[in-house]
DNA sequence: TATTTTTCATAACGATCGTTCCGAATATCT
DNA sequence: AGATATTCGGAACGATCGTTATGAAAAATA
């Protein structure tokens, strides 16, 4: 087949024969559900419905296949974070919403239970201590980001100047990480909003 | 070698060739810093310096054993929650020892960081749904222990009646689950005892 | 139509997984 | 001493791991 459009010119050899970011989707939720490890590549290539071959050209191997999920899930199941983060809310109400927000997307019925980055790959092989590294990074990383909108809450008056914010945000991030766990062992929805509550409690005078 | 004594009387065949419970410690210490499947046979009869036929033997495979070095860290590293829990404390210092000790506890030199229950086990293979699935029980059931104290509190009086102590027991679970996660990604016996005081300002009234 | 380029499916690779088998070793019992 | 019982080290098992090699398939180009 023939292809006139220039803006639509295909390069010169064999098309892909599959949706990229779809199998990029498949992986993803595999990964969500199983870790790295425990997702072997037969399953990987099942559920993406390509062959290894295509798995490397197109993502390089299991571990950069793994990454580009994580960077996937972040833009995507766990896009509802960031713009709780960047509203224009009292800082309490922001992570009062962040808490109910995780109670709910941590327990949908169609997507596997908890957070890909909260509380995954905590123990793994000397040979995964690569990706063990990038995850416990990005987790580090979600500290930090608490911890600016914690400090932009103080420099907008509705945080007392005196509060640990690091502290505060390590407790935070604690909690998520534990809500994980929770919503991994079967917890329910109005079980996770409870403990959000409870955490809540623990916000500053 | 003949034995006299018939208190001490050998059995009939080659007696042992190691001591039982010096081998479990080392295949705890083993299941406690990898996980379940990420110790491999042949990094656990290294360590514990037996061969994989003393193993089964003394064992029954790889699964029986990981559900014994549980037991073995229960009755070990992790017997400081038990005596703390019993206690005849105020309900409110009970806990808030507990979380100081977890602190401290969790970021110990001489041990693998984290929990060994708290946040183990997870995500795994289909294959070790078992053992996943033991974990989580021992996790439930220390709900249940947090539950129980509570109650006890309220018992006494030191604990108002209207309290939740269902919430309350999961969200005291969920931090020390968090904490094992913080834990495990390096964070400071420090910062942990900060996000325990951050957690007891959660205590009703 | 022939050539070139890229992707694809399949099979095979060496390594490692948990487990089992086997003969030697080491003890007691007859 | 010989028979019996139990444990030992080590090899071997089939299965599965992630990865790579091979050649056919499918497109544009010459």
């Amino acid at each position: 087949m023939k292809n006139i459009d220039p803006t639509t010119r295909r390069p010169r050899g064999r098309p892909p024969g599959f949706d990229r970011e779809l199998a990029l989707d498949k992986a993803m939720r595999l990964f969500w559900d199983r870790g790295y490890e425990a997702a072997s590549m037969d399953e990987l290539t099942a559920a993406m419905g390509i062959s290894p071959s295509s798995l490397y050209g197109a993502f390089g191997g299991k571990a950069q296949l793994y990454e580009q999920a994580l960077d996937r899930y972040v833009a995507g199941p766990g896009a509802y974070v960031e713009p709780i983060l960047a509203a224009d809310l009292p800082t309490r109400d922001a992570f009062q919403r962040l808490l109910e927000a995780a109670a709910f997307e941590l327990t949908r019925a169609d997507q596997p239970r908890g957070c890909m980055v909260a509380a995954a790959e905590t123990q793994c092989s000397p040979s995964a201590e690569g990706v063990r590294a990038a995850v416990a990074e990005r987790r580090l990383q979600a500290i930090r980001a608490y911890e600016d909108r914690l400090r932009r809450g103080v420099a907008a008056g509705d945080l007392a100047g005196g509060v640990d914010v690091g502290a505060l945000a390590r407790f935070l991030m604690t909690v998520q990480q534990g809500l994980s766990v929770q919503a991994r062992d079967g917890a329910s929805r109005e079980e996770l909003l409870a403990v959000g509550r409870t955490a809540m409690r623990a916000w500053p005078s």
